[in-house]
RNA sequence: GCCCCGGUGGUGUAGUGGUCUAUCAUAUGGGUCUGUCGAACCCAUGACCUGGGUUCAAAUCCCAGCCGGGGCGCCA
């Protein structure tokens, strides 16, 4: 059908022919010349309706079409042109392939504000919007710039299942399920098989794929359904992990400034590639800093949102987040040799907000057995888990990215929706 | 789950007891206009979340419900 999107048609001679497909975004109508704007993925371009040479009744008809209704315009490419666009099409024939119906929903261009519910619940209208659309083609080349990096690096892709019978991590609640005749859950994290790989001697493993989290908060920055960008990596320490997450990182702010220009430029965001390497902070000395801004805090607890507002203000940039009491951690951290009462856990964070957690994990079956009981969690439910460390299980570290937070964090966003396709929240599970 | 706050045309809002027969913008419909580009101008259309209660009188006050927003905790 389309000859050219509307943003190729710079690149071509005065009086080329062309065929272009998309949305009818605005038409100015001035009596007897029309002036219709073409939106499609790449831009838009103006389509210029003159009555004399369409004919009074096809000129009636497209002039009155609505907005958003779907055509084809065929024509010829003028450059030397009035409009601000620098060009225009006058079309020889106009295909009209589904007309939209009045009035929208929501407006795709109109000069009022329009709430995130509203968008949401007509989502498909609000991805219309271009700078809409560029938050995603960010978020699609954050994954790729990722995933590219990983594979460079040597990891192998794989796919967990995301049904399980019960035992993760434990901490966050779990959504149930109906599994035929059982009960049956979904996966808060891959973490468990993706550990599992590594004992199965991949070596290093990627996954890319969504996480489930049945809590009940109601932020700006939490989901109920993300995609969780996870790594495992053998014969690997903490450092070895916190390297690679540096690199993904470096990598794929790389990435989007050298492919999404223009989406950047739409959105009005400058995105910095990062210094390396990121400061790495032990949590004792933020414990401190904390203590000593006045907010009340004892060691082993996390970070409250207040203390990170007040640690994101002297650290603004990316930081590691390093040495965590092992109370505060996931059993599955290995603890140091040093000072068993911390593990070998981290975080990334951008200012006060976080994108990473990750660890060495404690590989050895004895005291990983250990940790789970000391968690007060029962050794029995995870038996396919430490099955794994008892028949050659290599040391091995990795983490999980957020890819809505990591997005969000560096459009700017206000509000991890925003950079969600179709959100599954507290509330929301249309569309 | 806890604490605050809110629900007015399709969309975003103003209005905190009585000329509210509800403001403005945008949208939609109609009209004028052959160079618009946030087109302009004229006319029209269209709304007080639901159910109770208080009052002579409720968009406005009270209660309940539903829906939503912000924050906290938890985390990515």
């Amino acid at each position: 059908m389309r000859t050219h999107y509307t943003s190729g048609l710079k690149d071509l001679e005065d009086g080329a022919e062309v065929t272009i497909c998309g949305w009818i975004q605005d038409i100015r109508k001035l009596g007897n010349i029309s002036f219709l704007i073409l939106r499609d993925r790449e831009g838009i371009a103006q389509v210029t309706l003159v009555k004399k040479s369409l004919g009074d009744e096809a000129y009636k008809r497209i002039s009155n079409l609505n907005r958003e209704s779907v055509i084809c315009v065929s024509g010829i490419l003028k450059k030397d042109t009035q409009s601000k666009l620098g060009l225009e099409v006058i079309p020889n024939k106009i295909d009209i392939l589904n007309e939209a119906e009045a009035p929208l929903p929501m407006g795709v261009i109109d000069r009022v504000s329009v709430d995130i519910e509203t968008r949401l619940n007509h989502r498909f209208i609000d991805l219309r919007r271009p700078e809409v659309l560029s938050l995603f083609r960010i978020e699609s080349s954050l994954s790729r710039g990722i995933r590219e990096t990983l594979e460079r690096e040597g990891f192998i892709e794989i796919h967990t299942p995301k049904i399980i019978a019960t035992a993760t991590e434990g901490g966050t609640n779990l959504f149930r399920v109906k599994y035929f005749e059982n009960d049956a859950f979904l996966v808060q994290s891959p973490q468990l098989y993706k550990q599992i790989m590594m004992a199965a001697g991949f070596d290093r493993v990627y996954e890319i794929a969504p996480a489930f989290r049945a809590e009940e908060h109601n932020t700006n920055r939490h989901l109920n359904e993300f995609v969780s960008i996870d790594i495992e990596m053998s014969f690997s320490t903490d450092e070895d992990a916190m390297n690679m997450l540096e690199n993904v990182i470096y990598s794929s702010i790389d990435f989007i400034r050298r492919n999404n220009l223009k989406d950047l430029e739409i959105l009005n965001l400058k995105v910095d590639l990062p210094e390396r390497p990121f400061p790495r902070i032990k949590y004792d000395e933020l414990l401190d800093y904390v203590n000593s801004k006045g907010i009340e805090m004892r060691f082993g607890d996390d970070f409250s949102s207040e203390a990170l507002s007040v640690i994101g203000e002297k650290y603004r940039g990316f930081y590691f987040i390093t040495r965590w009491p092992m109370e505060a951690r996931a059993f599955y951290v290995m603890p140091f040799e040093d000072d068993p009462r911390y593990g070998r856990a981290f975080d990334l964070q951008f200012g006060e907000r976080e994108i990473t957690s990750g660890a060495q994990r404690n590989h050895i079956y004895s005291s990983l057995k250990e940790n789970i009981k000391r968690k007060g969690l029962n050794p029995d439910d995870f038996s396919f888990y430490l099955e794994a460390f008892r028949y050659g299980m290599p040391p091995h570290a990795g983490w999980a990215i957020g890819l809505e937070r990591y997005t969000m964090i560096l459009t700017n966003s206000k509000n991890i929706r925003e950079v969600t396709l179709f959100p599954r929240d507290r509330r929301r599970i249309v569309p």
